[in-house]
DNA sequence: CGGCTTATTGAAAACGGTTTCATAGCGCTC
DNA sequence: GAGCGCTATGAAACCGTTTTCAATAAGCCG
């Protein structure tokens, strides 16, 4: 079983063929030492003649590289992380590197990926997207040795691209304060709960929320922070409530466009129209907020997985030793579910 | 170079603690012959203790074998190919294989991957998905004897999963003549492109849609097929034209979401109420489908995906031989565009 | 108790590359 | 012309597995 069927030229063939020593093939091929122009135009001759290339698998072995880095990532619950596996290919589709994807969908595969992937005899290098890493994982990476990137997430210890939530979350505000309101509503999932989707990314956006209300003198009102799970019947059930209180909002920043597509059902539902009587801000942009004419904040995915890929390529390089976060800005996306109060 | 950082135990340390000779702690490992039972205990506790797990690049090199299926896949631009990415998934998790996804974005990518990939170093077999496989790519993946398997598009000498796009455009047409139609259009990209998205499944659904109509004497009239770029704008202006005409038809079945929602601006723009005054059936259910409340054919594309991956796995397992063309049906789902006419 | 089969075992040869190390050949200096 | 350094090269060792092949020990039969 040792052998499967009709491999191909090795490096041997080439080197008797051209009847030079085999180390002499392996220069030529990767340039790892000066060959004389003769013996060299002999042996790219003999490549030729004889189809041959370096099988990779024996590359790796030798080289003690896998030349594989491994995505971890929810890549199949939203559409935004296509977008940023994009972004990762674009980089990485040019770089000796393959990469393979592995999909988190359950708590257990989280762990059973996070401690089977990051070995240096099966990834050179670890992406992990949008999922958030304990102490006890990070001691895990470190003792294996093998680099690790992080992208929608943070650690202080470990090297990660993310988007300015604050900002985003302030940016969005501003925006909805500039155009008049005062009884702004934050909506988001439950904060308390580290399993919930965007846990860290929600209490930033509350974060520059409440940034931006201070700064433009507008105390921050508890009750008009609002969490639900997050779908959109949930939201739309927890806001048709809200929208009914007697100082209701008259708008809303709601943490991702899907909540905030659940708040404008609710505001349907209850015959409010969206803007005149509700603004409505949602977060991240996805292909349904253009259909519907959303405003929201665009988060920068294609460009954080084009980023993420480069800090890995780096790292890989030893270009980068101590770990280093970056941030990207979020630009607000103006459609038509925003204007001024009682317009 | 040729040693990298801390390597961990190799199956010689393990041989040595064991004290037995190496072949039989492989032996152990992959129950390949037999082992006394004091042996193997030796052997065991030697693995634990050192915390042993074998290389797998060693592995593939000595057993001449990659343990990769590669994915060929225009995966990024539409959400359906996620899709079918999450039913191969589902299938290779759980196998020995890992899969590594190359994108297609353009010509020339598709042309280098087809020769470059499906290459016996380099993969124990290739999944093609939407990639339609001329002649000579075939040919191709016959001289490599890489195994290969087609999802979504059709080649006799390959075997493949595919929907029943006839069957499905039949299904689609029949629902609206059920309804009391008899004016219905079919709306689809250019047919005669073969550069287009969807070519052959869009032929084929033409196809359906005339078989339904002969079914019910509903004689084929030429002007009543439309078709035009695939993207929403497009269709939007050219439907604004086709529904100002005189006989326009009361209902439309658009061979994909995204045109069967340019149908649904076009009818808005016009003052066309739907589905009261236009039923419109779509085809892919995609995410926005559901939002809107499109009624639509819904393509089995998770299982699709699944198919596949098993089709490949057996079919590396030498349990098909001949290739084999595999159909998925395909379900209706009925919402709240399409109703009978003049109602 | 000798001979023969059968179950276990280890040494060694693959798998196909890269890299080290020693050497041969050459031009240069003094 | 002896000594020196430098370039180009091939033989051999190595990466960490699997598998072949021969050998040893044990069991069984007559």
């Amino acid at each position: 079983m040792s052998k499967s069927a009709s491999n191909g030229p090795t490096i041997r063939d080439v080197a008797k063929r051209a009847s030079v020593g085999l180390a002499t093939v392996s220069r030529v091929i990767n340039g790892s030492a000066p060959v004389a122009d003769e013996t060299r135009n002999k042996v790219l001759q003999a490549i030729t003649e004889l189809n041959y290339s370096p099988s990779p698998t024996a590359r790796k072995l030798s080289l003690g590289k896998t030349f594989v880095i491994s995505i971890i990532i929810p890549f199949f619950t939203r559409p935004s992380f296509i977008e940023r596996l994009r972004g990762i290919d674009s980089i990485m589709a040019n770089s000796d590197y393959d990469f393979i994807v592995f999909n988190v969908e359950t708590m257990e595969k989280r762990d059973h990926y996070f401690s089977s992937v990051p070995r240096p005899d099966r990834s050179d290098g670890v992406i992990i997207v949008s999922l958030p890493t304990k102490n006890e994982d990070i001691e895990l990476f470190r003792n294996k040795r093998v680099p690790v990137v992080l992208i929608d997430t943070l650690h202080p210890s470990l090297t990660s691209v993310t988007e300015d939530s604050v900002q985003g979350g302030d940016d969005a505000t501003e925006h909805l304060i500039g155009l008049g309101h005062t009884r702004i509503a934050y909506v988001s999932d439950i904060l308390h709960d580290p399993l919930a989707h965007n846990y860290t990314a929600s209490r930033n956006r509350l974060m520059g929320y409440r940034h931006a209300l201070e700064r433009a003198g507008i105390p921050f009102n508890p009750t008009y922070h609002c969490f639900c799970h997050h779908d959109r019947p949930t939201t739309r059930a927890m806001m048709r409530e809200v929208l009914t209180r007697p100082d209701r909002p008259t708008a809303v920043f709601a943490a991702s466009d899907t909540q905030a597509l659940g708040v404008m059902e609710a505001a349907r539902d209850l015959g409010l129209h969206v803007p005149e009587d509700l603004s409505v801000v949602g977060y991240d942009d996805i292909e349904i907020a253009e259909y519907v004419g959303l405003t929201t904040m665009r988060q920068a995915l294609f460009e954080s997985g084009q980023r993420g890929a480069e800090l890995m390529l780096q790292l890989l390089d030893g270009q980068i030793t101590a770990p280093r976060a970056e941030q990207l800005p979020t630009p607000l996306v103006v459609r038509n579910t925003t204007c001024p109060p009682n317009a």
